[in-house]
DNA sequence: ATATATATGAGAATGAGACTCAATAAGGAT
DNA sequence: ATCCTTATTGAGTCTCATTCTCATATATAT
């Protein structure tokens, strides 16, 4: 994490009167220190194999400030837990899933994204933001014949 | 309820051995009298009003059923609760969804299906189904200063 | 250093949806 | 029409991610 980057997160929390705490720091920290997509969980062990004191409330609340200020992006990929990646190490994009072994492969169309800006202009919508998974068998799960799944898969839509 | 469509359900229920009950055929009518995307709590209220006797279990169930035989699909807009809509009324579409109002404008770019399915043979992928959702505000809640939302509101990304 | 508002965490609460299992009902066979 | 086997139902239980509660701890302004 840079001095930049606590900067910015510091002058984040006082715009909210939020304070920083040892623990806001040490979860900033380990999000910016993976490019993952990862679940509280995650975060919530790395946390503790570093010794940091703190609960996956705190999790929680930290990655929704987190979110807000620009720091991380929360994704639902149909599964039922939410997944966090760190948004400063990357530009924009989407992802395509796996269904059986969970793999994801980041992708990002300038077309796709010219057409969703025309689509919500051409209903008067102010566009916010857009959720665009696909979902599919990755090469290495279409050739196993009917074998075990190694991770978790996403299955609802 | 056409009968064509009653024909169709009750050969995709011998298909697998499962059985016509007048719980099923409640629910499947009520589905395909309707064009709304509706969560499993609308039907079962909808299903009361017209005093068939259903549990929710039931209706959870029969949907899966019919989403399996392509009479429904089933839908995460992100709020944590599953959308059904009619499949058999339209063709293929993905959804924009007002933040504030919960109002859901229909949207199908063929460009964009197009490159959906380039990106997935880019990498190698037998694409099987995509999630695609806009989320913005609606003319109408965007002249609105700052008022009261109408209806649940999507809050999940 | 003090005052005061904010943050934390243990545990309880929440809620959609899946599961259990005893009672009920379909439907093929006769 | 009746039997018999097998599937279905529903009340209630359970799961599990996430949120909430509230007493205690801590950050920051002065
Ligand atoms: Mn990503
Ligand atoms: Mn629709
Ligand atoms: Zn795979
Ligand atoms: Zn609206």
């Amino acid at each position: 994490m840079t001095t930049k980057h606590l900067r910015q997160f510091k002058d984040a929390l006082k715009q909210d009167s939020l304070r920083m705490t040892s623990q806001r720091l040490a979860i900033l920290d380990d999000v910016l220190g993976s490019e993952e997509h990862r679940e509280c969980d995650d975060i919530y062990l790395s946390l503790r194999q570093k010794k940091v004191p703190v609960s996956r409330a705190t999790i929680y609340r930290t990655l929704d400030i987190l979110e807000k200020a620009g720091f991380v992006r929360k994704m639902d990929i149909g599964d039922g837990r939410f997944r966090y990646e760190n948004k400063l190490a990357q530009t924009h994009h989407d992802h395509m899933i796996c269904l059986k072994c969970g793999k994801i492969i980041e992708f990002m169309d300038r077309e796709i994204e010219r057409r969703q800006d025309q689509i919500a202009s051409d209903n008067g919508f102010h566009l916010v933001k857009h959720s665009h998974q696909l979902y599919g068998l990755c090469g290495a799960c279409q050739d196993l014949p009917a074998a075990e799944d190694q991770s978790a898969p996403a299955s609802k839509a």
